[in-house]
DNA sequence: CTGAAAGCGCTAACAG
DNA sequence: CTGTTAGCGCTTTCAG
């Protein structure tokens, strides 16, 4: 019933104390006596105070505010990284704004301003499209940032956080080529992403240099309907290929939608190497090959890096946190040519195909690092 | 490099008005002349101007806040959900703040009571269990909330947004009734969470009504894997049935995860009928057949409902919304009795089996709502 | 270590 | 319709 929220005065005149004291109890910025906090807090307990962010903010002008924008809550991929983040903030007091830019340049422009208003202690952003926002240029050098995914590893003008994209196509690719795979095509999303741009010339590059000739690479777009039908009408003017890189999630669906409609088999007509590791793709009758993005390392590190900058200070150079994605084999490539599988490097295999790794298992599939 | 940010004075001194006018143009609170206003929105554009959210919220008591609880962005329902609040909160000048409770109501209390220290202007949540947390209790009179999914919605304490699970569990049933189906198995996650319980009724009341037994129901739980082991345990037990409900997301995933482990064929050796209609659903061999919940219209009908309630006040009575959801007809049923597919119902069919509905079409499925 | 007092930037109330 | 003025609840000097 108490409709009238109690301020930090009553509770110091409730204690005994002055509201410096109280203060000083709940924001722990300055040491209070032992006795006397017991008595600030059993006060604040018995009128049920709760401290007023509002005016705190405005007075300090700090904020325990992370503003944290993705393109896209729906994809699993993003709506992970925003669910650990918030976990993380959660853990250390901070609390989370969430914002969408839907994959569309003038929404985030807006979103990020909206965002910004908050005077966030930090941001972390997957911005949308490769051009950095100039918004967020010109924020850069007065907030603590990171940017994850999105981003080309290389020349960044904050801190980022992302794979190695390269490599990523590399791995589909070595799987595929040790296989005896060289009928390949590779599906993408938009190559104006940069680690779309990255996987998929990770993979062309060790297949031409295989094969002695760069693979087709297919544009799918963002629309998993829309791509099975760039992928369907592709196959009508050529032939299902022996294998298929997907380098999205989205393009795994249209790829697998266009192949299921015209009765494919996967992998005994096609093979398909996924992107990003998904439970569905485990629940099938021939489980789903793919490349597993760390998800949850990718947020934890976004944020301890965040942290960093915070307590650091802008002067700090920016800096690229890479980290690598992983083969989950399961079943979808198939082995063309048994009379020898596996090893592909013609007389050098480890400078011709370099990244070899780590090989676990695991009940849903071969992890190989 | 304006390091420092100007307020609402320098843009009321630079614009040659009073700071009221300037707060009067941007709250847009009282009206101001035209031409006064077009020179302080210059003046603040030339000076970059924004709004400090902290004072302002102070001073007015207000806040431009709508907090969101999930049990789990992770799951794209529940993200989708968020999505589309995020995105109209944000067309009407709120911003979102959200935490998740990990399907944990410890965590969840913890989460609330950081929510409501911003004095939100309103609360969306989808509560973790059937017991509403006291918390929310307590402050249902006095903040503006609606709670959606995981209640039960008679007897709600506050605005209900729900679909009409019972229905949705008798649609399922329904439709394997018609294709003939008797053998029947229910798999469920949690019968504690109304929503699950209200399909389980559903579907085992119209199956018992027709077959005379109530059928099993099997708890899977909510992990996708340890669901499959019970799933499959259970079938190492007694048979594959002739078809299985799934009630939930996950627990689709672990029936068509121990189903394939078995190499069961779908649907010729047992039919299925999941729940929530995601695209991977479409991308096999074997579309799925499928309860779509209308995931977007629930997310609007809960932020109407909130704005309404801000509007109104905390006096008008609590008022449920119950969607419809429809049946996705896919490729994952099979006709066991291709004598008489169609109608069910002995004599009477439709007071038998409520509820018939609208049939369109769509590229993934035939939609009967 | 604690208390007194001065605002943070804004909006509400009221007077013009 | 616009200007003046008085705080919102807190944190922060600065003295004690």
């Amino acid at each position: 019933m108490a409709v009238k929220k109690p301020s930090i005065r009553e509770v110091a005149a409730y204690a005994g104390v002055s509201t410096a004291t109280v203060s000083n109890v709940f924001s722990g910025r300055k040491p209070v006596n032992d006795e006397l906090k017991k008595s600030v807090l059993e006060a604040a307990e018995h009128l049920g105070y709760q401290i007023d962010r509002a005016a705190s903010q405005l007075r300090s002008g700090r904020t325990r505010i992370i503003a944290v924008l993705v393109p896209d809550l729906t994809d699993t991929f993003f709506a992970t990284i925003v669910s650990r983040l918030e976990t993380q903030a959660f853990a250390e007091g901070y609390d989370v704004i969430v914002a969408s830019s839907h994959d569309d340049p003038s929404v985030e422009s807006s979103r990020l301003k909206a965002l910004l208003s908050w005077k966030p202690a930090g941001l972390i952003a997957v911005p949308c499209s490769s051009s950095i926002p100039a918004e967020l240029i010109e924020i850069e050098k007065t907030l603590p940032m990171v940017l994850v995914d999105r981003v080309a590893s290389e020349g960044a003008i904050a801190d980022t956080v992302t794979i190695d994209n390269r490599e990523a196509g590399q791995i589909a690719a070595r799987h595929l080529l040790e296989h005896g795979h060289r009928d390949i095509v590779i599906a993408v999303s938009d190559l104006d992403y940069p680690p779309i741009f990255e996987r998929a010339e990770g993979a062309a590059g060790l297949i031409a240099q295989r094969t002695g000739a760069r693979p087709v690479t297919l544009r799918l777009g963002t629309n998993m309907e829309a791509g099975a039908g760039i992928f369907s009408d592709w196959m009508d003017r050529n032939t299902a290929p022996g294998a298929v890189i997907a380098l999205t999630n989205v393009t795994t669906l249209s790829v697998l939608s266009a192949l299921a409609e015209r009765r494919i088999a996967i992998p005994d007509r096609t093979s398909i190497v996924a992107f990003d590791d998904y439970a569905w793709m485990a629940a099938r009758n021939t489980g789903l090959t793919a490349i597993r993005q760390p998800v949850d390392q990718l947020a934890e590190t976004a944020w301890k890096r965040l942290q960093l900058r915070m307590d650091m200070g802008m002067e700090a150079p920016a800096e690229p946190s890479v980290l690598n994605a992983s083969l989950v084999v399961r079943d979808s490539v198939r082995d063309v040519d048994s009379r020898k599988p596996h090893p592909v490097g013609n007389n050098a295999p480890d400078t011709a195909l370099p990244g070899e790794g780590l090989l676990t298992t695991s009940r849903q599939g071969k992890n190989i690092h």
